[in-house]
DNA sequence: TATACTTCGCTAAAATGTAACGATAAATGT
DNA sequence: ACATTTATCGTTACATTTTAGCGAAGTATA
């Protein structure tokens, strides 16, 4: 799906919960968009900075943040970056397999995991209310 | 197990490596092994800096590498904090249940979780690597 | 003891992330 | 249309986390 339209669908999604669409989360969005892989605040904050000349880190992060909460991207701890979500609205726990040599970024959504995860918890009377699932390796055309 | 014999056992488990088990090394070590929980780089240097007046963060960080290389402690991508590890040696994958209310952290090993997260991987064609697993939540004591 | 190697103390700075406050803009009620 | 409230933005300043580099001191080995 073209950044255009993935864009469009992500104002609709957000007027239909209420919330403001503005032109700096929507440029942050599409520059995520825009990568192959995940993106650090500073290095988004360089690109915002060649249209949004008064761009600060708090900028970034205030954006980020509006984007976080409303499901449009991700945010990785093991690399403290973030990444762009193309299906939205669908709210389960996802994972992520992170190419350490391209880059690339793959987000899957597999019950299993999740379900063996929560198992697991319970089993030492654990009450998962948040997951993060990061694998590290190589994609297929890395290896 | 009691904090000494703990470290008594990292000793003789880094002397067999062939890595000196320095004072320093101890130090941080036997902090991180009295804490419940995960602590941060500074949180530890400001205790560490009670016996050693001279610590700075890169003595902290440089030292917490250390006994990161040789499985001695874990650190935790979604706090950026450390917590020792008990069973170093046997160097499976781990897992961790953080309490976000107590900040107890259970460090677990589940084959499961492991497997299917490789297996799920492959089915991407991707190589995992290394993987990071980090449930949030509560605890059975702080439900 | 001479040599190589590791660790340490120190300084500095890079990278990452937040708090606070007033100005502006948008949404809402009258 | 106007006043009121709320959300967003620009800005400054700072806090936190992490790394790099260098020379001194310590340790192991020949």
């Amino acid at each position: 799906m073209s950044i255009g339209s993935q864009v469009e669908k992500a104002r609709q999604y957000c007027e239909q919960k209420g919330a403001r669409f503005t032109h700096l989360r929507e440029t942050v969005y599409a520059l995520l968009l825009d990568k192959e892989g995940a993106v650090g605040a500073y290095d988004l904050l360089d690109t915002l900075k060649e249209t949004e000349t008064n761009a600060k880190p708090a900028t970034v992060y205030r954006t980020l943040d509006f984007l976080l909460e409303f499901g449009l991207i991700h945010r990785l701890e093991s690399t403290n970056a973030f990444v762009a979500c193309h299906h939205f609205g669908c709210s389960h726990p996802v994972q992520f397999l992170i190419c350490d040599k391209c880059g690339l970024v793959k987000e899957i959504q597999s019950e299993g995991l999740q379900d063996t995860l929560v198992k697991q918890a319970e089993s030492y009377g654990f009450q998962v209310s948040k997951q993060t699932i990061e694998a590290h390796g190589l994609c297929s055309a890395c290896q």
